[in-house]
DNA sequence: ACGCAGGGTTTACATTTGTAGACCTATCTG
DNA sequence: CAGATAGGTCTACAAATGTAAACCCTGCGT
């Protein structure tokens, strides 16, 4: 049930893309992609670190960082809590308000069907 | 592009469904769903209004309160922002995801195969 | 005249989020 | 040695969010 902002999943992403990474080098990550200060960073890290969703190992004196849940576990407690505020829990209301609001591509609505043909 | 939090989303879906509502009745139906006090309601109602997410009309001395943006825009703003967050935008990859955790029930995706193949 | 309900405003306060400066130690390197 | 870099801690601060008490005026019923 950890709750992910905005922010806090861009650091995840970093992490389940780059695997563990030292201090140093999410920080420099950090500062190209989000412009951040060296403790602003520091900060975020701190704090997701108390909430558990990263945590590190300890590489002589210095840290390497990991996500300490995964994607799938987070995508799809992310999307649980997305349909259950905004379609009452209904995938098929959103894809049907998605059509309806023609929100979807060809492209999108193929790919879906091609998904949902080969379940996969 | 206004961003409703959980909390407000409750109060958005009031007014969907039960269309202009003078204040009292909003501030008992809020205390009795969120357990409100009548100054938390106002609070909320006050603040909304300036982001202007709902508005008011004068009926005399006092309020009736309307959403200001309508369903479906707001569906479909969250829609887009929470795809963009967890899937680069692109909802094939949220229903394969979906498919691949087992989060799709037979019901589910019956349901999309119709909706997708009626274009409904 | 008095108190209660309707309808509001103003102020307050804790927590979370986003942001960062100041400062400390250990180490490496010219 | 002196200064840069790595690796951290601690403190601070504004804005947003969730929550509510205090207080004000106006009618209405008794």
């Amino acid at each position: 049930m950890i709750k992910l902002t905005d922010t806090e999943w861009k650091i995840m992403e970093l992490l389940w893309d780059k695997g563990p990474m030292p201090t140093m080098e999410l920080i420099r990550e950090l500062k190209d992609s989000m412009g951040w200060a060296k403790s602003t960073a520091m900060t975020f890290l701190g704090r997701m670190t108390s909430k558990g969703s990263i945590a590190y190992s300890l590489d002589g004196k210095s840290r390497k960082y990991f996500a300490n849940i995964s994607r799938d576990e987070a995508e799809l407690e992310e999307t649980r809590s997305f349909l259950s505020k905004i379609y009452g829990g209904n995938v098929g209301l959103m894809i049907s308000s998605m059509l309806k609001q023609e929100a979807l591509t060809k492209e999108d609505i193929e790919e879906i069907e091609r998904i949902i043909k080969d379940g996969e």
